[in-house]
DNA sequence: TTGCTTACTTACTAATAAGTAAGTACGTTT
DNA sequence: AAACGTACTTACTTATTAGTAAGTAAGCAA
């Protein structure tokens, strides 16, 4: 009856990018082949050519789709609309449903480690799209402190840095230790940058 | 007339780790080669292999000097004698160093973005590591928020993951974003942990 | 029905990877 | 002088990589 197609049924060129995408996030730029993603979606690798001719471009492909959802996600009026608290708590979500996934790092951190082994395209996307993030933080951080519905010393721009570092860090320590771990740091995280009274 | 060698003159197994090493935390664990190795060295790659038969035992061997190197560093009395809040500033030392250096990310951070493609002893080891260092951390964080020299709420525990988690990622953004970008972030910790009459 | 486009497969190349086996030059020991 | 261990080199194998070129089957358009 229903013209949806079910969630499965998307294109070859949607489905070799987010198994791109995980294999990425799981296992680095350079430890993933289009030997993996053929494999795996029962196609021959010059398939996956002939979707994406290179490898930096189905690199780029990814980034630039994340910088997408970042821009349409941060814009929708469900978020703008939200307290810097619940904005907040709304980025820690992303890293937690992350983390719940298992072994999967954040983008940053996955292409951070290959960084100087990456085309130079994919090196630019990532730090516009990591400059980006960074900036949206810190507005939210000035409001909340604004407003007193956050509290930190410093700048909002220094503060929103170190929260993203440490969310990117929080992930490859979950890798290695867990996700217990990865819960203590973000506990820890909540509790600073929340007042007494909203804990 | 002096006895000792110069400096540059490693017998050929020491400048092979302390290669590997410089290429490990340059490029990481899958994009460094026996063969580049050999190349720098001015020897055939089947040399290196003699020194370090597979490349699981050339990345094992890393990650064991620098568990050593630690073990030492913590226990040196010149270490063990300094105030907490010297001790902290000991330990950021040695990421400002590898920042300086350039393109250099630390050890943890090098090898997690890879970690599910690693070799199971590397990653045992890897845990033991790390765990070590946030322990040690951990106590230099308890005391001195017990003799007042440093502040934080939460477990120190925590405080140490949450610490050293934002030092490794740290590293990975002064790789996209710059040295300055790493500064900011070790200036905002340490204006959080010194208490004001500190700072 | 002819021809064009899409989405592939088959079959390949050239480069690079880790790892091995056999040989060699040199210094030390016996 | 003979034997041996150390530290390699030469020459190789097998696997994997990104990428390309040519062919093909199916669907749609004129």
């Amino acid at each position: 009856m229903s013209t949806a197609a079910p969630a499965t049924a998307f294109d070859t060129r949607t489905r070799i990018l987010n198994l791109a995408e995980e294999l990425l996030l799981a296992r680095g730029f350079n430890a993933f082949s289009y030997q993996h993603i053929a494999k795996e979606l029962g196609v021959k690798p010059a398939a996956i050519h002939y979707h994406y001719p290179s490898k930096e471009e189905l690199g780029a492909a990814i980034i630039q789709r994340q910088q997408r959802r970042l821009r349409k996600w941060r814009d929708l009026p469900r978020v703008t609309e939200l307290t810097p608290p619940q904005q907040l708590e709304a980025l820690l979500d992303v890293y937690r449903h992350r983390a719940a996934r298992g072994p999967q790092v954040c983008l940053f951190g996955a292409l951070a480690a290959d960084f100087l082994t990456l085309p130079a395209v994919m090196q630019q996307e990532l730090r516009t799209f990591s400059g980006e993030l960074t900036h949206w933080l810190a507005g939210v951080l000035a409001a909340g402190r604004a407003d007193g519905s956050l509290r930190f010393i410093g700048h909002p721009f220094s503060k929103a840095a170190q929260v993203l570092t440490t969310l990117v860090g929080s992930l490859q320590v979950a890798r290695v230790h867990g996700e217990e771990q990865f819960h203590y740091i973000l506990r820890q995280l909540r509790t600073e940058l929340l007042p007494p009274s909203a804990a």
